[in-house]
DNA sequence: AGAATTCCAAGTAACATACTAGGAATTAAT
DNA sequence: ATTAATTCCTAGTATGTTACTTGGAATTCT
């Protein structure tokens, strides 16, 4: 039930484009600098967010890549559906499944697929970037308090 | 981000062995039969779910598994878990964790798994096998309904 | 004794993941 | 114009995981 390494790294990577929203185009290598993975690896990823319509880029020198759309029209389930896919925890109740299963109707193992499904992507559904940046203004001042009183 | 076999086959015949439970010792061939997957596979999971204390065994011709206790006193949760593990979209926020990333308290994306993992947690750990039996209860008399009105 | 079952340990084919490699195309700066 | 910096694209590949299969020993009921 592990997200692949394309969630992961995606998600952080969205992120940090969306710290340096408006500020003009970032380059790959600074994001897979700042994240210590490969940069081909992460091309490949960003390629499919751009595929999705999440971010978009600028070639050539000077170019890189940044948000399609403002943070607050971002969510994380837009971020991890463009790269893992629909978010199930079996193949019977992803939406566009046709795979049909034929006892789906009478299946109760099934209803708890459901239930799961629907749960997370209640969660992922309702978090954008631009609520990550405020968590983590919060975090750091938190971290902030810590170290100060 | 999908459950393996072990989960879903796992839940299914656990599901099974409460259908039948208080009738005695099932065998593990008329489980895969009626479920349609390998009995090798399945005594595997079985053997997974005896050792987490989820269900006994009866050895020799007439033997076979049941349930170790109440079906209400079995969730999804424990189900799931025995057979993959703690639930989790990402390592970094599985409980017993030791890979210990040091951004850990800093970490945004961190926060979301945490959201992700809470929120799949609270749905399996709410439902029981008895929950279980008395939706296909349900389900079945709405089929009935269906046929007969 | 024999049949029906659980228990146990290994092996394996197919697939998915997480990359790596190499280079073409594009653009800004000089 | 040239060069350097970058994105874009296609293909290959090592490693690990999954989903089994194989074969047989041990146990118990009839």
């Amino acid at each position: 039930m592990k997200l692949s390494t394309k969630g992961r790294y995606g998600l952080k990577a969205m992120f940090e484009l969306a710290l340096h929203h408006g500020e003009g185009p970032i380059s790959l290598k600074s994001i897979a600098e700042s994240q210590n993975v490969s940069e081909h690896y992460l091309e490949q990823l960003i390629a499919t967010l751009r595929r999705s319509g999440l971010v978009k880029s600028t070639r050539g020198a000077q170019g890189g890549y940044m948000l399609a759309s403002e943070p607050k029209d971002i969510t994380v389930g837009h971020i991890l559906r463009a790269l893992e896919g629909d978010i199930a925890p079996s193949q019977c109740v992803v939406d566009d499944d046709n795979s049909n299963c034929e006892m789906e109707e009478l299946c109760v193992t099934r209803t708890v697929w459901v239930k799961i499904r629907d749960s997370i992507n209640e969660v992922i559904d309702s978090i954008t970037l631009e609520d990550m940046i405020k968590d983590s203004e919060n975090m750091n001042s938190d971290k902030g308090n810590m170290y100060y009183i």
